[in-house]
DNA sequence: CGGCATCAGTTGACACGTCAACCATTTCGA
DNA sequence: TCGAAATGGTTGACGTGTCAACTGATGCCG
């Protein structure tokens, strides 16, 4: 059982590793555990997953009344041709489902800085479009969270990890993102 | 006003930025926007955080009704001498706030997983048990979950990523993690 | 044309996290 | 030793995300 007393919380998930091999040799197919190395990385990797979004939020909460989210779906909807995308474009490049999409638009609209519009070639269709508003909130808001980006993230690394980290995001989304929804490399 | 025609997400926030450099000069710090590499992998992270945690969740949920928050739960109890921890260390080890993990600890316990005693010490505390089921259902999701983390991370990268990625999140979480863990309404 | 499958999007019920308020216990200073 | 403040934890209301069901429009194939 191996119960020797651990402080880190990377030993735990090591544990459960350990025990699965005494229990699990039956039913389970052989998954080779994570050696100790691999462990702080993935153990860091996810409490960064973890911290770093409600950080976003909560910079943003405070700042602009705005979700991280809601800042995303601003900026895309600032980059597109009119200001305007079609919801399921949007979503896409949110990497949100349509009804989650569907309830923060809704949302937006309601405080004036999105409107939609029914999609002239398609009935089915709707256009989410940025309104003057919504482009005035998102330019007011944009220098504070560029701000925490860097407070947070690419200040606190050199030149060369910062590289190092696109390189290895690129490599996790082709696997997070197969269908390359988020449009990073349309080859 | 620059309104040419971006593709890539990362453009969006880099409009904003932008655009923020013509309106906010009056008011606002200067802020020095993100060069395309840092862009890349500011958006790289973001994305990651985001789908990340989602895949984790789904994995766990369809394999055994439990959240990775749940599951990360169990797993530091496991850990934990007499498999026992008071409620405020494990919210801790969980970066959790507190009131998050009471409820969670109480649906927990509800389906016999984990059974909370009050603290012999102390008669305002509460220790969090590990009951042998449990465990069980530890020892029985360690497995899938381990697999999970191969396939979205560790065997995507290579042996030097995974050194610079754990090199990474390690800095990062210096900024994200500065010894609060908790504290919620302090002062 | 008629009928069925698919697509685009919305809605409502439910689950989870957050926040503020709250209670009980403990600590500490005067 | 008494009372105020701090600690440990729980509860309930509210906002947001998810899922399943639904509406309406479009496309397809006979």
């Amino acid at each position: 059982m191996t119960t020797s007393t651990y402080d880190e919380p990377a030993a735990a998930v090591a544990a459960a590793g350990r025990a699965c091999d005494v229990a699990a040799s039956a039913d389970q197919q052989d998954v080779p555990w994570l050696t100790s190395d691999q462990l702080r990385a993935w153990v860091g990797l996810i409490s960064v997953a973890e911290l770093l979004p409600a950080r976003l939020d909560s910079q943003l909460q405070r700042d602009a009344d705005l979700t991280h989210f809601d800042y995303q779906v601003l900026a895309m909807l600032s980059e597109a041709p009119e200001r305007t995308l079609r919801m399921t474009g949007l979503a896409q490049r949110t990497s949100a489902t349509l009804p989650r999409l569907s309830h923060v638009v809704k949302r937006l609209e309601v405080r004036g800085l999105v409107e939609r519009l029914p999609c002239p070639g398609d009935a089915r269709a709707t256009n989410a479009h940025l309104t003057d508003l919504g482009w005035d909130t998102l330019v007011r808001t944009a220098p504070g969270h560029v701000r925490t980006a860097r407070e947070l993230v690419i200040d606190v690394l050199t030149d060369e990890q910062v590289a190092q980290l696109e390189a290895i995001t690129s490599a996790l989304l082709t696997r997070l993102d197969p269908e390359d929804r988020l449009l990073r490399r349309n080859r």
